[in-house]
DNA sequence: ATTTAATATCGCAATATTACGATAAAAGAT
DNA sequence: ATCTTTTATCGTAATATTGCGATATTAAAT
């Protein structure tokens, strides 16, 4: 085993999941809030900015862009990363619906 | 390697890891989307619910529980499983923090 | 043409995750 | 006391993730 059984889940349930697995990890959560921080979308200064190898940075950051999380232009040397805004506001919509129901809740809870 | 540097990154980007991770797999939003369907908390007919052996549920929820997202409380035979909004409100606040300096941002990327 | 700089990819080791059968533990039912 | 039900844990196999050194790739600089 080792591997997801996403068949059996809804496609909803499997997006979320891959969105938010993209996120779980300190490092791209790191990635995006620099990239936030940095109002012109700077690119391998990454790497210089995060304690971690060169090869691991391009590594998660072909994990945030595999989910959509951020985007990265070709500017001759160099590569030119930033936020996807895109997928935050489907993560954001898909979130607030799980929050909402939170609330919604009564909670009578064992 | 294969465990994460933990200790390089910031205490908020590791709590958001770790409560982000455990969101991270299409079964736990499963579970923790059933458990609100269920008004009253409902406990192991999850693993009616859901397409995976009960060994593999009782995992999962042991993995949204060390998270907090979920709470157990033993009754008699039973356990009976409930969201704690605490964590899920937590979560949130945390989320949105990302959500609005997403927007604060001027998209002028690459 | 060669060198330099910036990224990506390969290959690998260490560890983590996912899944489940078998079994244990705990409480209720007979 | 024994059986049944419910849940947790153990052990294990398959796969995934994390991290990085070495190397490839690409384009700019000399």
């Amino acid at each position: 085993m080792g591997a997801t059984k996403t068949d059996h889940f809804t496609d909803k349930q499997n997006e979320l999941a891959i969105i938010i697995k993209a996120l779980a990890h300190p490092a791209r959560i790191a990635i995006v809030e620099y990239l936030l921080t940095v109002n012109t979308c700077i690119c391998g200064d990454i790497v210089n900015e995060l304690p971690l190898a060169q090869p691991t940075i391009s590594q998660h950051l072909k994990e945030l862009k595999n989910a959509g999380l951020i985007q990265g232009n070709i500017e001759g040397n160099a590569v030119c990363y930033c936020i996807n805004p895109k997928i935050f506001k489907k993560l954001e919509k898909l979130m607030d619906e799980l929050f909402k129901s939170i609330k919604k809740q009564k909670n009578t809870c064992c």
